[in-house]
DNA sequence: CTTGACCTTACCAGCATGGCAAGGTTGATC
DNA sequence: GATCAACCTTGCCATGCTGGTAAGGTCAAG
């Protein structure tokens, strides 16, 4: 099977795919004669492994460490819910993050007339960490 | 006043500084003879209201938008507030996203056992999306 | 005059992906 | 057997934002 195929059947772009490979997420891929690609039903597995992986939000290095713990049979699952649960901790971390200015600025648009006036809370409020 | 100064006051970095005047989000800053880029009151206020906006979440490009406006003393606040909203969107975009990432990942690892055995239903999720 | 703390420019790095260019291959149609 | 579209190949550049590092110039205090 062509990158082509494996792209569509994946959703990953083919050139996401070679990306993959130069950074050994994946083993380099068969060639026919002509040096096409070509792709395995495994490979295709590990193909769709990466990419429900990545949709979960893991950064390319931690699903790196996915496949690994994937791949090995003496594995705890101990280590993959600890991986895991590293990246909750960071998605909620962000999440807080982005509440706290959503908040924010929620408050800011409350104050502001949205009107054809300049006057703008908004615009004091930015402009009033200033030094003196 | 020196630019490490600058940055010491407005709590960005020197080289952010220079990031920003290559971009055109500052205008070019004065030089001393020497070459050294010196830095008004009024240039820290600009300085301050980038900082400020960062810190709220808005992209350079719409930093440069609200700079835009802040100048402009025929603005209407309506176009303040339509900037703010759109970037409220956009942020409950993400925190809904990010939401949902966690959910699943949450249900994910309440599953899991989290011992030294290999069997993990987070790796059995992760490649599950396979093609037969 | 030396020293150390500052400043200058200019590059390279990352994340993960898209885009474009210039060329080779394949398979179907004329 | 030629042609054409749709594929594939590699390579380089771009994004957004920041940090790092290098090689050099400048300033103020000792």
């Amino acid at each position: 099977m062509n990158i082509g195929q494996a792209a569509k059947k994946t959703g990953l772009s083919a050139k996401m795919i070679r990306y993959y490979e130069s950074i050994d997420l994946l083993p380099e891929a068969g060639r026919t004669d002509s040096g096409y690609r070509q792709y395995s039903p495994q490979d295709l597995h590990r193909l769709a492994f990466i990419k429900r992986s990545r949709d979960l939000g893991f950064s390319l290095a931690e699903v790196s460490q996915l496949l690994a713990l994937w791949q090995d049979r003496q594995r705890a699952s101990a280590d993959v819910k600890a991986l895991a649960a590293t990246h909750i901790s960071e998605l909620e971390r962000k999440i807080s993050e982005l509440s706290g200015l959503r908040d924010t600025l929620k408050d800011l648009m409350e104050n502001c007339q949205g009107n054809d006036r300049p006057d703008c809370p908004i615009l004091k409020d930015l402009e009033s960490g200033c030094c003196h």
